[in-house]
DNA sequence: TAAAAATACTCCATAGGTATTTTAT
DNA sequence: ATAAAATACCTATGGAGTATTTTTA
């Protein structure tokens, strides 16, 4: 009747490895225990999530569908525990989202100065899905590149900042000093957000390999940047904007400060 | 490590009763069995949720913003698992809330005849939350009452309707064809959004043993009515909107067919 | 003193382990 | 032939039951 947790995670680790003897060892049990577990799971479901063969493992419609459900379930109930810890001990926390590349630390030092009673927390945010760590309540507040679905959030912008064209260093286009968007007319492009990798890590690793190029902010360059790899500004490129961004219900004071404080500290910086 | 939902629906159900015994009627289970799992469940969390007497149950400040969570918690969890279920026998669904005294089923319909391979159902939004079934996945539209929290919404209005005063039948106005917010003046007021009184029943139960008069929605008057009340309608209250609304990020053509034809349906009915 | 929660105990289902078998490439 | 999932079997934990004790208003 109720759904069980620990098989959920069990599945999603499944599904994340496509094999069950890696994911039996990324949970500390073992593959035996972990194949029974999930097959009791999807009795349990009444429902087919996973066709086994023994060289593969695949996600059913219904499997992906649950596993596209149970991102959003273990994260919210994570969130969910802790704000009752945090009530428990009369801790005050503020979490704060970001995108890959953005720094928040030095935002969060300026707020931790003026208050230092509150516990101050950051989360990654994935580039597909900006705006999912202040739905589901894992952050308050997110420094945020754009685009994201920003409905229902109250958005503070704080800057532009340039896109770059990164290619692999052995390129013909590797030895320019800029670039325009007509330098990239012929070029199989890696932005689409179709292809979720999971990290850019992946992204710059098919760009080294030969598999394309992609434009992407220059802080995202710059974390990632590589001895293969090369990245050159691309002069015609619409900046991409950066944002403060909190859900528009929260009129909480502490939010507000952060806002402010964070406004001030990121725009000079 | 992993939240126990049968031990937290077990918690909500003392939280619920305040009491033992009767929780564990509802849940089928005895009594001593019910208050070691939620001993158990406290340990697991290391935090204390109740203070028990033997005359007396009471929420602490963790307790009962885990009873807050858990609400979302297990309603989301519920909704994905039949999503997950919807994609294994490819069904489509479409699921609308609607605010009390609300009623869809003309539109649902007049949907059904045009979508018939599309499983509908109702779920009922509960009056200082109505957009709440949208936000956790238990509904994709909703037939709402206003105020409620409209960001990230798309809102089609569809009518208005008229305020009522509900008062005792034995009440000193109750003779009255209608009256005007004036001659309310005096009276207790119990529309106060602070007291969440799970039930329309309980409010009224209140004004008929006297505690006080509401003004009240007039479809919700009607749906109420009872022998030892009477509405009367305020001639200068401002009428309450009623709307069609669904999530700003949901795109799918069955939900724009369904608000076109309850559009149709709702304004003329 | 009586109502209600907690404790003591028993039983069985199930999570976890190791050893082994089956299966598809 | 081999890699990988499934199965067999064992142990221990924990959920649920009944009977009883403790507690406090």
């Amino acid at each position: 009747m109720d759904l069980d947790l620990r098989k959920l995670r069990y599945f999603v680790a499944v599904a994340d490895h496509r094999h069950f003897g890696r994911a039996a060892e990324q949970l500390y049990i073992t593959q035996p225990v972990l194949s029974r577990q999930v097959s009791a799971f999807e009795q349990e479901l009444e429902c087919t999530l996973l066709v086994r063969t023994t060289r593969s493992v695949e996600l059913t419609a219904a499997g992906k569908q649950l596993y596209e459900e149970a991102q959003g379930i273990l994260a919210a109930v994570a969130a969910a525990v802790r704000r009752v810890h945090d009530v428990d001990h009369s801790v005050q926390r503020l979490v704060v989202a970001f995108s890959p590349g953005l720094h928040v630390s030095e935002a969060i030092r300026a707020f931790a100065l003026r208050h230092p009673q509150v516990e101050t927390d950051v989360v990654p945010a994935r580039w597909w899905e900006p705006d999912a760590p202040l739905r589901d309540g894992r952050a308050q507040v997110g420094y945020l590149r754009r685009p994201f679905d920003d409905s229902g959030m109250h958005v503070i912008p704080i800057g532009h900042e340039p896109r770059v064209a990164c290619v692999p260093a052995a390129h013909a286009l590797a030895c320019r000093g800029e670039l325009t968007s007509a330098d990239l007319a012929g070029e199989r492009m890696l932005d689409t957000p179709t292809r979720r990798t999971s990290s850019l890590e992946e992204k710059f690793e098919l760009i080294a390999s030969g598999h394309g190029v992609a434009l992407v902010p220059l802080s995202v360059a710059r974390s990632y940047s590589r001895p293969d790899l090369v990245h050159l500004p691309v002069t015609d490129a619409p900046g991409i904007e950066t944002c403060l961004v909190v859900l528009a219900d929260r009129r909480e004071k502490l939010l507000r400060d952060f806002q402010e404080i964070a406004t001030a500290t990121l725009r000079c910086g």
